[in-house]
RNA sequence: GGCGCGAUAGCUCAGCUGGUUAGAGCGUGCGAUUCAUAAUCGCAAGGUCGCGAGUUCAAGUCUCGCUCGCGCUACCA
């Protein structure tokens, strides 16, 4: 056991509202694990913050019309808002743009710098000749080489997902000024990630590092170690760290070159954990250093998928790279939640937003909550649907947990005039809610309550979080039981003891469960802590102290106490509700079609015309007629096809990118246009010498151009 | 193409280092019950553990091949 925790959540980029497969991934997992070592009285300090930095967000400052800043400030309010409103309790929800997070980063470049861990490298950056800058991938748009967006931006196609890098984009054009632009050398720091590579793979595998055990790799999910060793088995590059931005953290300036120049977001985000919780050590009058540099510290960072890597590789490596940081314990990353059968996507608005959520179901925060956890992705990717919502939200919140907490209360009130926990006989034998037909006893009744939530605990701690929820159910699902074996609306004329136990004892579960839903159903508990007149949890050690108390069988609200106002916990979710936010979902859909639809006509989009050449530019290409004389497909090629082609007067060996569009059988004997004096260019180990000419249509199909049939093949075409 | 992860009851998912009749919640059927938001409790039915081989006394669990899904990554002269 560790003496202190520092839990973080990945950082939001602030350029969007926070939707439904972010809270199951990251922040509800966290807030989870969070909120249960507070209860266990655990030291634990749980950093968030707003990620303000980044072309994506000039881009969409510049499109609105407004400053960068306006845009984080937007959103950054949002976020917070957010996270308060669903009940993630961060101690500091900081955020990027602060001066303590650029002095922190600042200084980690610094430290990095002098400790050598920098390359400066000289490479190929687009840069706008009319706005006179070098342009982030994401000023970048052209043609998507995958499915023919003719708007897919520099980094990433936002149609079809894929990754890109702005080189391979079909005719190029900056959004500044919308003009072509042109490769330019600039110069960078590259961090030696290679140099890392050997004990990052000791460290991830075994978990020693220089020969110190850290962290018990069985422990890690499979898909982290399997990504993490995907990427060292590729050979680690090294990476740039910095870009040529006009908005993030300046490079130090004092540094020779650094004019222009910004953090790349590898040295930004992440060290804005630390940023965040300098700040929160400063409003607490405490001290930050012991939570990142102290090895009985356990570093824990909750992330999604789409982060491994950088939790696990890049971010340890910088830090072990400092040299005074320790390495996370565990990076419990989740996979991903679809809505409806669907991957969740921001840009086509196929999401449920949470601060929608909260403003279209008011009161149910918990029931998404607990929806989340229920339908967690832990393993791989998860499902959440509407129906399913309304199902889990009916039967287990409402039917279950809600419906136990109002009849105990009810009975109660309605037994015992005076409004309190009866006065009973401890000694008293009825039947447990443990086991049909099984006597039960009032202490061991309480001990029994224990060991379930000792076990809800162990749950938590290994990130098993729907075990835990369902762990934590089966104590509500007990108390009902306790009631209908021992039916006390029955018995309570012939045998009042035995009831007076019995209920008192159903009070004891709902007081046991005012403390330990609290990581999942935080309003829920506090609610339940008002209809049982207890006062409000204060946040450290309350579980810890109840399973104490529960240990020696001993009530946790004594006979006498005045309850408060029974209630309903939990509403039902009507079928309106569910049918308005399917109406709402398939509405964005709709939209999205009829926008595809009304776009495609017009994004006819004709690459636009070349610069105007001599005709002895082109009379320097020797384009010559031929034929396939065999094709077929290149070895562990997904796009290329190997061709022999026939010009006449010589063989030709070509590769050429259209395995995805013919097969070899399609293509063989095929008369074709041959560029003859291309250089040649060795791929895949195999040179090819020449390029088969081919048209494409705006779909990106392409089309053979040949002479006529019967043709002779090695002749020029002009 | 390479690599990683996943494929288990109608649905959503657990199954650690291989070991007795493969589990849970929801749904379904039957029964009990009525304090409670037509709630609750019990019992039962439901799976050739993606497909095909192999290792082993023994495989959902290990090895190999294949199919499908998701993610990362390379090649379009």
């Amino acid at each position: 056991m560790k003496k202190r925790y520092l839990v973080t959540a990945a950082l939001p980029y602030a350029n969007g509202p926070l939707h439904i497969g972010h809270l199951a991934g990251a922040y509800l997992p966290a807030d989870i694990y969070v909120r249960y070592l507070r209860l266990m009285g655990k030291d634990v300090v749980f950093v968030c913050g707003s990620d303000e930095h980044g072309a994506a967000i000039t881009v969409k400052a510049r499109k609105e019309g407004v400053t960068p800043r306006e845009i984080v400030d937007k959103y950054n309010a949002i976020l917070k808002d957010t996270f308060e409103k669903i009940g993630i309790a961060f101690d500091m929800y900081h955020r990027t743009s602060e001066p303590i997070h650029h002095e922190t980063s600042q200084g980690f470049f610094r430290r990095l710098n002098e400790k050598g861990e920098f390359i400066e490298e000289t490479t190929e950056q687009y840069y706008d000749e009319v706005a006179n800058q070098f342009l982030a991938d994401r000023y970048i748009i052209g043609t998507c080489p995958v499915c023919s967006n003719p708007d897919a931006y520099g980094d990433q196609c936002e149609k079809c997902g894929t990754t890109l890098s702005p080189t391979e984009l079909i005719s190029p054009r900056s959004t500044l000024s919308g003009s072509t632009p042109v490769k330019r050398p600039t110069q960078h720091w590259f961090l030696r990630l290679d140099q890392h590579e050997n004990w990052l793979r000791q460290w991830i595998n075994t978990g020693e590092l220089e020969g110190v055990a850290l962290h018990n790799p069985n422990e890690w999910k499979n898909h982290v170690l399997g990504q993490c060793n995907s990427w060292l088995e590729q050979g680690l590059q090294p990476r740039a760290m910095t870009r040529d931005l006009d908005w993030g953290v300046d490079v130090p300036q004092e540094l020779p070159g650094s004019a222009g120049k910004k953090l790349y977001v590898w040295l930004d985000a992440p060290i804005g954990y630390i940023s965040a919780t300098r700040q929160w050590a400063l409003d607490h009058g405490r001290d930050w250093e012991p939570y990142w540099k102290s090895e009985d510290t356990a570093l824990i960072h909750f992330i999604g998928k789409d982060n491994i890597v950088f939790h696990c590789l890049i971010f340890p490596a910088i830090l072990k790279a400092h040299g005074e940081y320790i390495l996370p314990v565990n990076v419990p990353a989740n996979q991903f939640m679809n809505l409806e059968g669907r991957k969740i996507s921001t840009s086509r608005n196929w999401a449920v937003w949470v601060h929608e959520y909260c403003q279209e179901l008011p009161g149910q925060e918990d029931a998404l909550r607990y929806n989340m956890v229920k339908n967690m992705p832990e393993q791989r990717d998860s499902e959440f649907t509407w129906k399913g919502f309304q199902e889990t939200t009916n039967t287990e919140l409402v039917n279950n947990l809600a419906n136990f907490v109002n009849r105990v209360l009810v009975l109660t009130q309605k037994y015992y005039e005076d409004g309190c926990a009866p006065q009973f006989d401890a000694a008293r034998p009825f039947k447990s809610g443990w086991g049909v037909e099984t006597e039960g006893n009032y202490a061991a009744e309480l001990r029994r309550i224990r060991e379930h939530l000792l076990e809800m605990g162990r749950e938590i701690e290994r990130f098993n979080f729907r075990e835990a929820l369902r762990l934590l159910m089966e104590v509500s699902s007990a108390g009902n039981a306790l009631l209908q074996f021992n039916e006390p609306w029955r018995t309570v004329k012939e045998d009042p003891e035995t009831v007076r136990t019995v209920l008192h004892l159903g009070l004891q579960y709902v007081a046991a469960l005012s403390v330990a839903a609290r990581p999942f159903l935080p309003f829920s508990a506090e609610r339940l802590r008002k209809m049982l007149a207890l006062p409000p949890l204060e946040d450290q050690g309350d579980l810890e102290a109840m399973l104490a108390v529960l240990e020696k069988g001993e009530p946790l609200l004594p006979a006498g106490h005045l309850l408060g106002v029974a209630g309903h916990l939990f509403s039902r979710i009507p079928d309106e509700v569910i049918a308005a936010q399917m109406a709402k979902l398939e509405s964005a859909d709709a939209q999205n079609a009829a926008a595809a639809a009304a776009a495609a006509p017009k994004t006819i989009n004709y690459a636009p015309m070349k610069d105007i050449i001599q005709f002895d530019d082109f009379a320097k290409m020797d384009i010559r007629t031929g034929k396939i004389l065999t094709a077929e497909k290149m070895e562990k090629s997904k796009k290329l096809l190997k061709l022999q082609v026939d010009l006449g007067f010589e063989q030709r060996t070509i590769l050429s990118g259209i395995a995805e569009h013919f097969t070899p059988e399609e293509v063989l004997g095929r008369q074709v246009v041959v560029l003859a004096n291309l250089a040649p260019r060795p791929m895949m180990g195999v040179e090819s010498q020449g390029m088969i000419l081919m048209a494409e249509d705006q779909d990106g199909k392409l089309s053979f151009v040949s002479p006529q049939e019967g043709w002779p093949s090695g002749f020029g075409v002009r």
